[in-house]
DNA sequence: ATCCTTTTTTGCCAAATGGCAAAAGACTTT
DNA sequence: AAAGTCTTTTGCCATTTGGCAAAAAAGGAT
């Protein structure tokens, strides 16, 4: 739960009464590897914070194939902007994961009661959003080697815990395509 | 102006003494193509939004070459994230442009006199960057010529307005390449 | 240890894209 | 209209990536 309190005061400040709030309101879970957290069709109004381990959103194509649109780690929120709307991907654990899990009227009650609450959370939103951004830009305009680099340099940890076919949907070219890649680069 | 409020208002309520301050602290302002808006290495800390026209964001890769990172097209904002650090992009015109501006004060003006304007504004920007977001990821897991339609899909008024190294590099292909297809669909 | 299943690597060849330079076309200026 | 500049198209060939299927390797279950 530290991790989670050490993560939100990047973003903003907190007294202790508020602190022990959220401690309180949130509920502590694990999932096993390949376990879904949400799924399209399905209602996905929870927020949760990855202690420990890699979630992937990922979806269908028009081909029916399966694409990795993102890679969550540790230390990072998983929500969906849209809870109005039905959720449309799939969250699943690419390892196994520890998530500090929020169910919708904690996580209102938590809205209504810490006065900055909702400006915090929208800043670590954004924060998270841009970062994505920036790593989903730069994989266009490189050739798959390259992408396939920086995505070592910037998700170290998955490299060799989660499947070749995950990385490769995620970098757009397919697995024997990764695959030989990998092997020309040592 | 008009176009700018009503925009606005899809995000918030707003009354007609806010609607008259906003209006007051906002400048219209002209590009001409290929004229800059913002440049890399110097401040940014205007707030834009796009009445007519196409801005493009671009930057430069290692090797050199110019990469369109994302259009901006009319109705939709234009702002610098991350104030406080230098800019490290270009804002440039794709096509002649007009612009209504906010300037730092101004804009804190209607940050501070205007209660909800922080969140209707944080609303317009979040939803903005999930746009940009879809746009780009379903670029990666798609060839060229699928690319290229969703292109057109997405920015039909582009099509024929910027040149086509703009959108070859935004893309992700290049230029020689994005004429082979477009030869080759029509 | 063995069998079974899943994932990763390879081989073979086709298709897509890049690199470079020249030609063609479009647009401006005079 | 002509010259000059910039953009787009094209040709030629090299390189990269994809598609498919089989082989090899890795993990799990019995």
């Amino acid at each position: 739960m530290e991790k989670l309190i050490e993560y939100i005061l990047q973003f903003g400040n907190l007294n202790k009464q508020q602190i022990e709030l959220i401690s309180k309101n949130a509920a502590e879970t694990q999932l096993h590897k390949d376990q879904y957290f949400a799924e399209a069709g399905k209602t996905f109004n929870r927020v949760a914070f990855v202690l420990e381990g890699v979630l992937r959103i990922c979806y269908y194509n028009n081909k029916g194939e399966e694409i990795t649109k993102y890679f969550i780690e540790e230390n990072n929120f998983v929500a969906n902007p849209y809870q109005n709307e039905p959720f449309t991907e799939y969250i699943q654990a690419a390892t196994d994961c520890k998530l500090i899990v929020f169910y919708p009227q904690q996580w209102s009650q938590l809205s209504n009661t810490i006065l900055e609450w909702d400006t915090i959370i929208n800043k670590i939103f954004h924060h998270a959003l841009m970062k994505k951004m920036d790593r989903r830009s730069s994989l266009v305009s490189e050739d798959a080697t390259t992408r396939y680099l920086k995505f070592i340099e910037k998700f170290p940890s998955l490299t060799n815990r989660v499947p070749l076919s995950y990385i490769a949907s995620y970098l757009g070219i397919t697995q024997s395509s990764l695959s030989r890649i990998r092997k020309n680069i040592a």
